[in-house]
Formats: C-alpha cells, structure tokens, sequence
DNA sequence: CGAGATTCATGTGAAGTATACCTTTAGGCTTAA
DNA sequence: AAGCCTAAAGGTATACTTCACATGAATCTCGTA
C-alpha cells in the first residue's frame, strides 16, 4: 500500500529534489528520472540517426534563408524515430532562426491520429489553427471557411510555416487525399508566407495508393527510417537508461532481453523503452531491489493489456454498450458463434437495464463494423443461407484481459 | 436427383432528421459628447 | 451618434434514423430420369 502510494505520487509530478530526498528514504525507489522513459521526451542526442537528421536538416535549410523547403516524406514502422528527429530538427532550426533574428518562422507539430483530432479534416485544420494561436469553433463552419481562416492567419506577413503531418496515413485512410491536395494547393494561394510540409507515415505502401498530384507534390523529397536493429536498440536503451535508472538496479541482461523483445517487434524503440519503464515499474511494486530479466515478460504483457483497455475506456457509451454485449455474449456462448441478431438483441435488453437511449439495428452494424476495424473483434459476413445473412463474430481479446474489460465497461455503464 | 426459385436476416447505400454550435445581422439600449 | 449587447436568422458538422434495395447459400419446388 505504501509503494504503490509513492509510485503514483512519482507518476502524479515531476520529483523535485525534496521529492527525490523524501523518495529514498521511503522507498525503493529504482528510477532516477522516471520521465526519461516516457515517449514524449526527447532526447539530447539521438542514436543512430545521424544520417537521417542531417538530412532533413539540409532539406528544411533554406527555410532560414527566407525560401521555401521542399515538400519532405518520412517513412518507417513505428519507433524509428520519425517522430522524435522531425521535432528535433524542427526545433533546432526554430531556435536558430530566433537566434538569427528572422522571426517568421514557425513550426509546428500535429498528429492526425491523436483522438482530438483525428476522424475528420475540419478538425485537423481546426488544431492547426489552434497551434497557430487562433481558435475555431468545434462546429458550425463551412470546411472551406476554416482554410481561409488558416490562410488568413498565416498570410499576414512574410514567413515560413513548417507543418509536419503525422501519421498522415491514418488520416488519408479516414478521410481521403484530396485534403493533402489542398494543402499543398496552399501555397500558391499565399501572398506573404509560405508552407513547407513534412508527412510522416508508418505505412511504406502509402505513397503508392496516393493521387499522383499529391505524391508528386508531398513527395519532392523522401526519407527513410529503417528499423533499429537489436544492437541499437541496445545502444539507445543503455543511453536512456543510464540517466533513467539508479545505478545498478538494473539485472544482467535486462537491456539485451528489452532491446531483443523490441527488435522482434520490427525494431520499435518506443516499445523497447516502454518495455523497460514498465518492467521498472512492476520491480518497484513488488518491492525488489532490482529489475529481474522476468520482470520484462511481465510488462510486456501488462502493456498490451493496457493498450486494450485505454481504447475501451475512452469509447463512448453507445459504442460501449455495444461491446459489452459482446462481452457478455462471448462469456455465456463459450465456442457458439456469436451474430449480429444476438448482439442487437443483449444491447436492446441492456439499454433498457441502464435506461439508455437505443440506437437502431443499422447504425449498431456500423459501431459493430467500428469495432472490428479496430481489431477489437472480428467480423466476417457470412450468409447462413436459408437463414439470411450476418456477421459473424469473435471476441479478440487475449483470455486474460476479458474480464478487466467486462469490468471497466461495467464502471463505466454504470452496472 | 438436380436445376432454379425462394427465403431469410442482415448488409449496405442514400437521403433525411435532430442537435449542437457558429456567424452574421438587425434592433434596442446605454453612454459619451 | 457611436458602441455594445442580445436575439433571431441562417449555416454546418456529426451522429443517428428511415427507407429501400442487395446478398448469397440453405432450403424448397418441381420437372425429369
């Protein structure tokens, strides 16, 4: 009770030096700086990715100059470090613009699959407004309307606009590629300032799929980021670790065992580093002294558990009320198939339980059809022939998390 | 017995509705000159 | 008269509903061997 008291209250704030006296008293504290781990932080130095950033260096350079930088491309799996070398160069090239004394430079970061965001262009352009300073109503203004506001805000005076687009495929797939097309469009409708655009893309297919306007216009320049491989990761865990982890606390092995676990995983940094922050986490709850080669097996299992259950959690009631019924279906059926009737049929009793508003048969297809794009279950049309035609339905959870599932969707129906 | 017709239970697309929220506009009230 | 506030009018996005039609194999029907 008492660890698990302290871990949350490391996890609440940043530990100050009082904190960190306190801490060592308290507790076995195995972290040094526990945010070090954590994705959004970045790093002095990045490993392994010299080649890369200088790169994206050379392409953003003339910025500086007051001229345009091309258009940029990244690719690469998820963890390369796309992410992380963009904003860093980004960074660096805004600071030394501000050292320079040319002000008209901004640059600014947007991530087309973060929840607020993501689903629909308006709301894309909406938070680019936003990093801009401005605000847009949530609703209500012609699509339109919200570039010429975006347009306007930039064009008032001379200046460089640096946009990066991440997960730029998510948002494409969503919506369509005509918005990239506008945004490139842009810029010969500016008078003043002048847009650069960075995409960034896990998928290494996307490009091909993409209206040729667009993929010319997007791709003028394209970078890619190769997976890391087991002995960089290796390298960029024991750097991090190093100003994360008090000295010593760390098994024989534990590194190696993190960064071979993520090179499995197509060579994804930030899995190996929240791989390693988690085991430090569980070694810290069960009060050892150190991080155990074990203790990785756990975390590795706690955090896709975790992913699960987040995405669960944040899902609104409707589309709550329809997976529990899923839920509840795969517990009572065991191996029976489960289809769409069954599933609109336990949804229509549990809204009438939770005294819930009901939605129709067409639109709970739809939800259902949601659910399965997001691999939370998997649905398949089958016709049953003389018995007409359906979905038929599995439950993807992993065993071991079906019933903290039930239990959060439990809470958050209030059941 | 087999080929076609039927049938069921939903999938799926299009169009319409409700709601929430936004801008613009016009009128009315206040205030300062 | 200028400035400010408010309410009404006119619009849009989103989530959902309604309507209508599409599906596709199990099952039925019926002609034929």
């Amino acid at each position: 009770m008492f660890i698990i008291g302290t871990v949350l209250l490391v996890e609440r704030g940043k530990m100050d030096k009082l904190d960190k006296i306190f801490d060592s008293y308290v507790s076995n504290n195995l972290f040094k700086s526990k945010s070090i781990l954590q994705s959004n932080y970045s790093p002095e130095s990045i490993l392994h990715r010299g080649e890369q950033i200088e790169t994206i260096a050379s392409i953003l350079g003339p910025v500086l100059k007051g001229e345009r930088a091309s258009n940029l491309f990244l690719y690469g799996k998820t963890g390369t470090g796309k992410t992380l070398s963009a904003k860093y160069v980004g960074e660096k090239i805004e600071s030394k613009a501000k050292e320079t004394g040319g002000e008209g430079l901004k640059f600014l970061y947007i991530n087309c699959k973060s929840k607020k965001v993501s689903d629909t262009e308006y709301r894309i352009v909406a938070e680019i407004i936003k990093l801009l300073g401005g605000s847009v109503p949530a609703t209500g203004l012609p699509t339109d309307a919200v570039y010429t506001r975006f347009t306007d805000m930039i064009d008032w005076k001379k200046q460089n606009i640096i946009l990066v687009l991440d997960e730029i495929d998510q948002a494409v797939k969503k919506i369509s590629d005509d918005f990239i097309y506008t945004l490139t469009r842009i810029n010969s409708e500016l008078k003043n300032a002048q847009i650069s655009l960075i995409g960034i893309s896990n998928s290494l297919t996307f490009m091909d799929n993409l209206d040729p306007r667009v993929r010319s216009s997007l791709g003028e320049e394209e970078i890619v980021f190769p997976p890391y491989n087991a002995l960089q990761l290796r390298d960029i865990l024991k750097f991090r670790a190093e100003l994360a982890f008090e000295e010593g606390v760390l098994e024989e092995g534990v590194i190696e065992k993190c960064a071979a676990y993520a090179a499995r995983e197509h060579g994804d940094a930030r899995r190996a580093l929240d791989l390693l922050r988690v085991a430090g986490e569980i070694a810290i709850r069960e009060g050892k002294k150190k991080v155990l080669l074990k203790h990785i097996d756990m975390a590795n299992e706690k955090i896709e558990k975790d992913k699960m259950l987040d995405i669960i959690e944040s899902e609104p009631t409707q589309f709550q009320l329809v997976l529990y019924s899923i839920v509840l279906l795969d517990a009572q059926r065991g191996r029976e198939r489960i289809f769409t009737g069954d599933v609109y049929n336990t949804y229509f009793d549990i809204c009438a339980k939770t005294k819930n508003e009901r939605l129709t048969q067409r639109r709970v297809s739809d939800i259902i059809a949601e659910f399965d794009m997001l691999g939370m279950i998997n649905a398949r049309v089958i016709s049953k022939g003389r018995h007409g035609r359906t979905r038929e339905i599995r439950l993807m959870l992993a065993s071991n998390i079906k019933d903290k599932a039930r239990e959060i969707l439990e809470k958050g129906l209030d059941l």
